[in-house]
DNA sequence: TAGATTGTTAATCGATTAACAATC
DNA sequence: TAGATTGTTAATCGATTAACAATC
């Protein structure tokens, strides 16, 4: 078992994906998991699987295998999706519509409590139940209610300036979908960045190079 | 250099990223970069990104570097993004409007020429000037115009029932974002997969551990 | 030519896989 | 107890980095 920060950003990157397999074993009723029939499940090795979970503690029991309700828990603690956490959307064009009606954040720990826009167009409108503002409230806002995470669905020329903003507000980690690079003028900041377009280009890759075949 | 199926998915996930880097430095009137001036940019060594390029040929010039525009012309090439690829969008809800809205598929060489959705509530709706049709119409359409990729926005449970009908129709690539895993089924698949909460849960392990910090 | 920077080989580092003793 | 399967160490593999000769 290590300490958290030195865990490898590919197994952090691996740990939503448990997550997920380890919420539909449980849905489909499967009690108890071995790190062999995971791994066939999955398409991983039972080895990797493993290694994985052990870099955070014993999980299972030999001779037994894994307790699939057990191990979700711990994967949800782990990914500190029970930590709760307040979050701001900056951006209520087509995607970040999307994004704030499609996403279940309650069940990840984030609770969505601003939706901000240039636009006043967009005022008055609401999601999920939550009234749209306009970029002047930012400050007023995020100063009374402290939001810690903030959506990025703005055009990318809007992004610096809002950045600045939200960092002096003390929001410090960003789920970013505009492609302007967080990490460049803040280093210490959280970013998750959605580059959507190069998940596009890596399948137009895969794509050109079947064809040749 | 290697032929196209012996490049790792690391080095083919670091080229959409390359190309945009490169098509802003275009925009700025960038003319000549070394490794050395892109690597401090991009946050990589020098010696990655030479070693990235040359997987694919010598695309630069000792003692200049690498002409700007040439290289982005390249990596568009190996990406594909100037093959015409037709693509159909499945699953017209909050996510699915979005995506067509918001994507440039144009600048990808992907062209949308359909978007179907179960709910027949959406019928007669245009996105980009493209109507949406139903399911029902997803055979006879995709007989006729044969599209290549499809775009999968529709909700996990009714994504096996229609990728076995696409993958019959001769559709054998996906940008999936539902959660319905393509590859078990079908690994010959093209298949980038966009998990968006896989993306949030790992921010939401960068938070929890600063947060101890 | 001298200086700069690539293309490429060699060295290092880290991640994955294999193996097996520990133990339920 | 015997069988199964973990936790963990050792071996392998691949990716990244460093170094430098080639050359513009």
């Amino acid at each position: 078992m290590k300490t958290a920060n030195e865990i490898s950003a590919s197994v952090i990157g691996r740990l939503p994906r448990y997550y997920r397999f380890l919420c539909e074993l449980q849905n489909t009723g499967t009690v108890r998991i071995s790190s062999n029939e995971l791994s066939k499940r999955m398409g991983l090795t039972a080895s990797q699987i493993r290694q994985d979970f052990n870099c955070f503690g014993g999980f299972g029991q030999q001779g037994y295998g894994y307790n699939v309700e057990q191990l979700k828990n711990e994967m949800a603690r782990i990914l500190g999706l029970n930590t709760p956490k307040k979050a701001i959307l900056i951006g209520a064009g087509n995607l970040g519509r999307a994004v704030a009606a499609q996403m279940r954040f309650e069940e990840m720990g984030f609770q969505l409590i601003g939706i901000f826009d240039s636009d006043t167009a967009f005022c008055g409108m609401k999601i999920k139940g939550i009234p749209i503002l306009t970029d002047n409230d930012l400050t007023p806002f995020c100063s009374v209610h402290r939001p810690e995470m903030a959506i990025l669905c703005l055009p990318q020329a809007q992004a610096p300036a809002i950045v600045d903003e939200l960092i002096l507000l003390g929001v410090d980690s960003f789920w970013n979908f505009s492609h302007y690079d967080i990490h460049t003028k803040y280093p210490g900041a959280n970013v998750e960045n959605v580059h959507m377009s190069d998940s596009l280009m890596t399948l137009s890759y895969k794509i050109k190079n079947t064809e040749i075949r």
